[in-house]
DNA sequence: CTCTTTATGTACCTCGCGGTTAATTTGTCA
DNA sequence: TGACAAATTAACCGCGAGGTACATAAAGAG
């Protein structure tokens, strides 16, 4: 093609718009599907160039190098996150209904962000690396705990909640559960059958982490299980 | 340096012992390392060699290429880690005993082996992938959860456990925190602090599992929280 | 003592990928 | 209107890492 031979340079996109926040939206939203499906070292920035709307030099031009890229996605699925659980208000329910919304929400809110989860698990693979670099990161993440804070307070001063209930325990067993149940659905699932990621499996599941939950911090806590 | 110039073959190595077995699992065993710590596309074989006491050449030679050296590691990792698991003996607890005790062996294994924990990681990341192909890895698995339905049988029937306590949920249950604990510790300490992975949160944790887990299929069961 | 097979070492190749160079266009403000 | 900065493009580069070719030593069979 082209045989003329000269008037080569007219190969060139001979008009584009300036847009540098689209661009860089644009790279990024590409970026965290590559590094959550392959992670740092194996995702591939020739690819992640060619996908986006714009080409590895706007990359560079933005985020330095591959490693400055990925910090910027973390922080922008962490953020993400983050709010979204902000917007949660359970401040006006009573303390257990409360403590089983919140664990419902965080149950929920990891089988909706499986992006979030890998990248999180690629970060653990990094011991943490970048998350202890990131600026912003770890600023973020007293919300939750605040909210199982007061649950908490609350719930002891009605005397339903056992006097050792702890926040950050609570936060554990909910995000240990809620984060296994998507991160490792893989090699369960390969290993036990894929029963317990069936729609009803999913929901049994999801109870009995409630259970779980309630049981360990509630005054006689009955789990009302459908079996 | 060697400016004689002639008589280089003499640099080559003059004389070894035939030894395949204790080079493959020479390999596998620096292999096992660095997968373990870089993940599948992180790890480097040329750095793998290094560490081995034999050549590159040999890498290839037994296990073709890279994806089949990380095959053998996962196999092996495995297998080991299940031949431990039926090693456990329980069949001569009182089923709430028994269940307790596979509990805190769940708990502690995975404790004790984070190079398997991070192998896992590293597969969900791989969408399991690799442990999908192997042939031996699919059929490791049912020992624990045959032990976890003879629990649950013993116990059912002596009424000691709900009518609707089921092996594989048992599992679940136990591993997502077991296997959370290990694989989420960097994040988890960096957004929330490390107060959990000291001596005396870890036992604080252990025994919330075992209460987590012992609570949602035990008759009236009461934690002895040491509060 | 040779022949064959298995095991090993050294040197090398190639190409994919992270990163860069240099030029060109777009928009703004004197 | 033209200088200047910001945004963007296409082409290129170097090297590191996965993988191979080739030679040859060890060990057993007869």
């Amino acid at each position: 093609m082209d045989t003329s031979g000269n008037n080569i340079s007219q190969t060139r996109k001979t008009s584009w718009k300036k847009d540098p926040e689209a661009v860089k939206e644009n790279i990024l939203t590409i970026a965290t599907d590559e590094f959550a499906a392959h992670g740092l070292s194996g995702a591939n920035i020739n690819e992640i160039a060619r996908k986006t709307s714009t080409s590895k030099r706007m990359i560079y031009y933005y985020f330095g190098d591959k490693e400055g890229l990925y910090t910027h996605v973390l922080e922008r699925v962490y953020s993400s996150l983050r709010e979204t659980e902000q917007k949660l208000n359970v401040a006006g329910l009573e303390p257990v209904a409360a403590l089983r919304r919140l664990t419902e929400a965080t149950f929920d809110s990891h089988v909706d962000n499986p992006q979030f989860i890998r990248l999180v698990m690629i970060e653990n693979i990094h011991n943490a690396e970048y998350v202890k670099k990131s600026e912003i990161i770890p600023k973020l993440n007293k919300s939750i705990i605040d909210k199982l804070a007061d649950v908490c307070e609350r719930g002891k001063e009605a005397s339903v909640l056992r006097a050792d209930a702890d926040p950050l325990e609570l936060h554990w067993m909910t995000s240990s559960a809620s984060f296994y149940n998507v991160s490792n659905r893989a090699t369960f699932s390969t290993s036990f059958g894929d029963q317990l990621y069936s729609k009803e499996g999913q929901r049994r599941i999801r109870e009995r982490v409630v259970d779980m939950v309630l049981g360990a911090v509630v005054i006689g806590y009955q789990p009302n299980n459908g079996a």
